[in-house]
DNA sequence: AAGAAAACTTGATCGAGATCAAAGTGCCGG
DNA sequence: CCGGCACTTTGATCTCGATCAAGTTTTCTT
């Protein structure tokens, strides 16, 4: 029972592993869903289980839990679980049960799926948010996978509290239906992207759209790897390098994963972005299918 | 004020009617949003804009309106409209504000979404089902567009009534739940499918699940024109209709609009049917992200 | 039933983007 | 500080699917 904290330290290398690993940690997770049971696997070895006070705060602070009651907020994280990964493990195999909520608290998760052999990036999660809300509601299996891109700490709440909590707390269960159609709108642009623009469009798009993230900025890093927005536009990482390469004729000049805009009227007319794929309520979906906002 | 009535005969033709005609609609539907206006507006003139007796029942089947009580359900459909539409007409158009919920109740509309200069079709909504429930809790504009594909009748139930009645009826609430979650995990599918799937992979999965979807059918009819299969699928109708042809090579036979499936097993082998993609729960959607089911 | 307008098919060609291969670059651990 | 590994870039080539251009069939209109 000691793996809880050796997660921290072992580098999990083969499939194998990994899902030996996931198993015996959804069952003892399972085995101890009561509170009571939380705190008694309070020990030392299981500290990365119980939340931290301070942490509280952060969580009440998302869209999804401000506005219900601080008894209905206090219950469903007294039944929640906090969790610490190491960087690049696979916390969610798409077609599993899914059980929990996920809140990430610290460090980011890349949301994938995986088909017909190949795999691409559906989102990257940052903190303080939510995912794979709607699969918990639905008590449904999971439609895409998840694992870290670094050392990562998230909240799990049991999905059958979540489901409980919305019947009592009329409040909540108006954040999550908010939360719900937040999440379908943010899908529905990203399907809109990938069915109306070529991949210059979505890059350009991309580029200027996290621009006005930032507040306008003229310079920025990438919030995630070229090679995870290569996947997350839907082309491939050589597409997308020869795409910024070309984009230099266009108001875009490259410095590793800093972006410099050099003409912003040229890239606004090349990139077309549209109201209704690019914002503004683009940006408020915390969870919904997107990539962070990049840092200035 | 006889353009309701008019609707039925007349074939708009020309953008500018088409624009003329909504805005006059709406703003005239607003005018008359409380019941007490809508029983005065009850002339022979404005017969398509009250709620038949008989359709209550078909409404009240859904998943959505299942669950409240009788009481909500009235409430909501005294404040809806009924309006029947001519074939091809814009009934909504992307970037409007969303004011109703959409119950097709006859007929069939295609949502459309447009950007970049191209268009493509999202979904087509068959009787009895919702659409556009997003937009209308969020009070966002809309993301698509629709336009009626034939003849169609359709209920408008206000979308302020909507956001109060969930949060007086719980039940109710945790229908919009449920509907939002299944609506949200079926255009995941759908962009799963994008990005997945080349072309042919697309068509051959879409005949299959569409031959388990009546049943494991090996014959059925498209239920939809090859032309919006193929908008919907991502490619244009040149590039379908030859992946047609050549996937008679592998267990597909067409003949006009009609499938006969050939081989079963070889067509199996090709589609790689994935549950998380194809189903089951995929079927349950009603207006999340799709095409409607076959006829046999 | 005739004519017109869509929808669908087929062929020829083109090009965006994928794939394959090989450097180049940066980052992390020892 | 060095070595290794993953990320990135660049080049060459290929392929899938778009586009353009006729035809053919079906459906709607008159």
């Amino acid at each position: 029972m000691t793996f809880v904290s050796d997660l921290e330290s072992v580098n999990f290398r083969t499939e194998f592993l990994y899902l030996h690993m996931r198993n015996m940690f959804w069952r003892d997770l399972i085995l101890l869903r009561s509170p009571l049971d939380v705190s008694q696997a309070a020990t030392p070895k299981m500290s990365g289980s119980i939340l931290r006070p301070e942490e509280l705060p952060e969580i009440r602070h998302l869209h999804l839990f401000r506005d219900m009651t601080q008894a209905s907020f206090e219950t469903l994280m007294a039944s929640s679980y906090a969790q610490n990964f190491p960087q690049g493990l696979e916390i969610i195999r798409q077609g599993d049960p899914a059980d929990f909520l996920h809140i990430v608290l610290e460090g980011s998760v890349e949301l994938f799926a995986q088909g017909a052999g190949r795999e691409c990036t559906m989102a990257v999660v940052r903190p303080v948010s939510t995912f794979i809300l709607a699969a918990s509601i639905r008590d449904a299996p999971y439609l895409m996978s998840a694992r870290t891109l670094e050392r990562t700490r998230i909240i799990l709440v049991p999905a059958p509290d979540l489901r409980a909590m919305f019947r009592r707390d009329t409040e909540f269960a108006v954040s999550v239906i908010n939360e719900l159609a937040a999440c379908y709108r943010s899908v529905v642009r990203s399907a809109k992207t990938l069915k109306l623009r070529n991949s210059r469009e979505r890059v350009a798009s991309y580029l200027l759209r996290q621009s006005l993230l930032s507040g306008g900025a003229t310079s920025y890093t990438l919030p995630v790897e070229k090679r995870l927005l290569a996947s997350y536009l839907g082309m491939t990482s050589e597409n997308l390098s020869r795409t910024l390469r070309t984009l230099e004729a266009d108001g875009i000049k490259m410095d590793g994963a800093r972006v410099i805009i050099t003409d912003r009227e040229k890239l606004t007319a090349l990139a077309q972005l549209d109201r209704l794929i690019d914002g503004p309520d683009a940006f408020s979906g915390q969870s919904g299918s997107g990539l962070p906002a990049a840092e200035q």
